[in-house]
DNA sequence: CCCCATTGCTTCACATGTTAATCAATCTTT
DNA sequence: AAAGATTGATTAACATGTGAAGCAATGGGG
């Protein structure tokens, strides 16, 4: 019974909790958007890099998209058999697979841009434009960090 | 051609990206730190949730430790079969399940209590104590917030 | 008491996450 | 140019994520 009475760590505020509830409470309403079209939120972010910078090579799209390679091979292989991307070898280092996106891909995000861009809008408007910028500021300062032992 | 020259969707910056790679930044320091004892992170916000809240309703577990129940089933029944934590029907309403830690568990806690202090001091020291503040604020109002269609 | 909706949890099926191993192409070094 | 190291991507194996279905226990009306 002592073991229970005196927890080892203090309660307090920890960061990847609150990251993980604040990725779900933007994440939430996209997902329920997606799911009307057989799409998940992996595929959907790799649609948007493609389309954002073109023809991309797989290792880019991984690190934009937030994907680790053996599950983007993954996604690709699908996307490119539901017909929304294709991929090239890169002629200059054949190691390299160069992916881009179909007109389909395309009509995918214009079937949803209203719509994603009503959930940001109504994000920028309950929680306040400035407020939004300080949190993306804090966010892209977290990221440069390293926090691996010294 | 023309498909990649005007991508549909404006680069702006993501907020749901910039929350996976802050989370990458924090977590990854963390995860290094657990795999010297064959845990992974989910186990080690399951096990800090008990130790904290003491024995715990399994819906509350999940909750807390922001994972969904089935994936919460499989976890439980493996930190069981390790010794990590004990489970037992509540005698006032018996579809519940409650879950306790072990002196084991505890344990593992202990190992891992100075690192993990270290890790989050280093994030207070290169980020700032009034920003990082200033951050979980933030990340705790986002939460609050409900985006899906009105 | 019985129907029946609800709750708490589990199971299932399939997708992604993660690490390690593998392989081919390329680069470095000699 | 050959040996060795590195890079880009895939595969494999196992764990978690996720939505839907299922099941037992509970709680309300009628």
């Amino acid at each position: 019974m002592a073991s229970q009475d005196t927890p080892l760590r203090r309660t307090r505020r920890s960061l990847p909790i609150a990251l993980l509830r604040a990725r779900e409470t933007v994440m939430g309403p996209i997902r329920e958007m997606l799911s009307q079209s057989d799409i998940n939120e992996q595929k959907w972010r790799v649609l948007r890099v493609l389309d954002e910078r073109g023809p991309t090579e797989l290792t880019l799209v991984a690190k934009e998209a937030c994907l680790l390679l053996p599950s983007l091979t993954r996604i690709i292989r699908a996307m490119e058999e539901e017909g929304l991307a294709t991929r090239a070898t890169d002629p200059d280092d054949r190691r390299k697979s160069i992916a881009s996106i179909t007109d389909t891909g395309r009509a995918l995000i214009v079937a949803h841009m209203t719509e994603s861009n009503a959930i940001f809008a109504r994000l920028e408007r309950d929680f306040g434009h400035d407020k939004l910028e300080q949190l993306l500021d804090l966010l892209d300062e977290l990221q440069t960090l390293d926090l691996y032992k010294p």
